[in-house]
DNA sequence: AAATAAATATTACAGATGTAGGATAAAGGA
DNA sequence: TCCTTTATCCTACATCTGTAATATTTATTT
């Protein structure tokens, strides 16, 4: 499994629009964020050339423009999140942090009962 | 509810072992972190520092140490960090994220198990 | 009281991040 | 072809982090 490169909170931001709508470029990217965010367009351009540099993100000319595509996969970058963020708080073990949500009350009797259904629906692959 | 300040990762490790030998001072955490860490103790007491100028931990001297006791809490802060994960990658729906991690068969049919047991009994308050 | 030892405080420095401004290159129009 | 527009590239700078080294203070032992 290779490495992914380190994403920081703002880039991050960046990612999310790109993998929604990747082939996208720069124009379209600082449009879209400029919505979500307060950030400058010249602040949106430093954060996708350094995605660049990290290869998280490739881009292709077309023209003046640069059209961008992401190099790391959405799927595979929160899974990364995921197991690192319980690795450093629950051990790595994921039945230890929703133990922790019940003891704390955090979970609403809905979220309660979704849980339960998903988890007695996924009986053991099958899937369809 | 009060803002937690920011701890770093490094500063995570000091905190973890403040708040499991508290009150302790800098000799002890230094001993103790020597042992999990390649860290000099200069820099371990740098993060101590730091620590305490962030307000995450107070020192009371006792002749020429220092003793620290936590100003943060230990469950305080893991519920923080938990919310602003699931806020960040899963719409802060602790559902979405064993949803995809039962998709990515990312679970041991033993972590099934533990999960359905702990969802059931906790049908309701009750605690004794 | 002086010297020594041991703590704490101050300073350092590179890389990452947030947040841009200014410079440059290249495409398109006159 | 030359100028203008506009996209990309380079530079900037403060703060945070990781990782210490050096300096200063203070307790303790002669």
């Amino acid at each position: 499994m290779k490495r992914l490169p380190q994403i920081s909170e703002a880039e991050f931001e960046v990612m999310k629009v790109v993998w929604k709508l990747a082939p996208i470029n720069t124009n379209e990217i600082t449009e879209r964020l400029e919505r979500s965010t307060s950030w400058s367009p010249k602040t949106i351009q430093t954060l996708i050339k350094r995605l660049v540099n990290k290869g998280a993100l490739a881009y292709e000319k077309q023209g003046r423009v640069f059209v961008y595509t992401p190099l790391v996969g959405e799927r595979e970058y929160l899974d990364q999140q995921s197991s690192s963020f319980l690795d450093r708080f629950y051990h790595g073990d994921l039945t230890a942090m929703v133990s922790s949500f019940l003891e704390e009350d955090r979970l609403s009797e809905k979220e309660l009962q979704e849980l339960r259904d998903l988890l007695s629906h996924s009986a053991k692959k099958g899937g369809r």
